[in-house]
DNA sequence: CGGTGAATTGATCGCCTTCAACCCTTGTGG
DNA sequence: CCACAAGGGTTGAAGGCGATCAATTCACCG
């Protein structure tokens, strides 16, 4: 492996940058490193899990699949996010499935590092804390979109999110890399719904097509959709 | 005055539980009890909270205004609830409102108080935590929900949540009185929507209704309306 | 180059929103 | 005590958005 925690710069973005010198040893000295290959995948819902995954690089989607067999997309996760903390955190299954969208780089943390930490540091679990109070704040205010906004307002507002919360590539695309039915599954709708939204957004000029790539042409109007006017 | 956080019962119910003698005798010596009557509004969104609120009766409402102008219900909370901590520990202003549904009385325990112990319990943390972790399972699960079943099967899973989550009347009522706007705005859908579903569930029994009361009369009829059978 | 899966477009249907009218309850002031 | 407003509840009807099914095109991969 080789791989220290101490030196990984995705330590940085996540709840870990608070621990200790000593504390983080020991995490390395108990962490897999585990590949995922595109579609792969991490966990399911239901599924016990023995520890956390945090994420090197690569993309994952978590979403819920509701007995009428179609999934809800979540929540994205990709470079420097911890996965399945919340499942470990209550002590019981997950409620979500995480799928690999990219070939990804995961560490495993075995579920006793972190709940040796969320017992003696409290500057972690602060941390922890503050995480899913964001995580909620965000679900809340998905919950209203869902319930208020169309189709179309949330596509903008879909595609809005990518676009500032991932890194772009080199021609301004949207770097995350998704299916049509992801995109419908994130916004919860048909996928249909969603392809025929694109196709009139690119005919305003708001964004712009290659295959699966999107580019957002004029952030202004994608406001004013999402804004409803 | 003169309540001593100490000798309170629904502090069993909530995160205070796990605190020491002296920790809570510092939150009890500065604690305010303040009473709001049915409608008034205990903070609005985007409102910057000083501490946060633990209810010792009464219900409440949590919602969040869309541009459109319509609420959308996140949670109801009930008596041993704390409410305004996502935000408290976020450190920013409230992402939703809360407005008083009964009237009730509820403990203000000024914000500085709570953040002590958060840097210093690490158990009183690590409850708050898990009660977060939870709050957020459930908005996962409501916004599966919100994105995929239809009206009649929200209506039913609010109903059945109402039921199961709050104390009945002598009567076999759901406890808390609700106009149908509220369980319109808790459903995430149209007033009218709402009461013609409420129509055709007391047309089959499912349910029975006095004034703004609702009774369940069968459940399992309701189970199945929620499975989508 | 065929084949497989994704993307796209068309057409239909039904649920839900919206607007409008009316009823019922409650509370308040004369 | 009554009348009347005011707000919530209920029902009707019209119209649109989005789901669904079907057919076709497109892109990629062996």
């Amino acid at each position: 492996m080789g791989n220290r925690c101490e030196n990984c710069i995705v330590r940085q973005l996540n709840s870990l940058k608070v621990l200790g010198k000593e504390e983080l040893k020991a995490i390395s000295d108990h962490k897999i490193t585990r590949k995922f290959k595109k579609g792969e995948s991490l966990f399911s819902e239901g599924e016990k899990l023995n520890g956390i995954f945090c994420v090197r690089s690569g993309v994952t989607k978590l979403s819920k699949i509701s007995e009428n067999g179609k999934g809800q997309i979540v929540k994205i996760a990709s470079k420097g996010e911890m996965i399945g903390q919340r499942s470990i955190i209550s002590e019981e299954q997950t409620n979500l499935s995480a799928v690999a969208l990219d070939d990804m780089e995961v560490c495993f943390i075995p579920k006793e590092h972190i709940m040796k930490n969320l017992s003696s540091n409290v500057e972690f679990t602060k941390t922890l804390l503050k995480h899913m109070a964001n995580d909620l704040k965000h679900a809340d205010t998905l919950i209203v979109n869902m319930a208020q906004k169309t189709v179309k307002q949330r596509v903008a507002e879909t595609l809005s999110y990518l676009d500032t919360n991932f890194e772009r590539d080199l021609d301004g695309f949207i770097g995350v890399i998704l299916t049509r039915e992801d995109i419908a599954n994130l916004v919860g709708t048909a996928k249909e719904a969603c392809i025929r939204t694109l196709t009139s957004l690119r005919k305003d000029n708001i964004i712009s097509t290659q295959g699966k790539r999107i580019k957002i042409e004029d952030k202004k109007a994608l406001y004013n959709i999402i804004q409803g006017i």
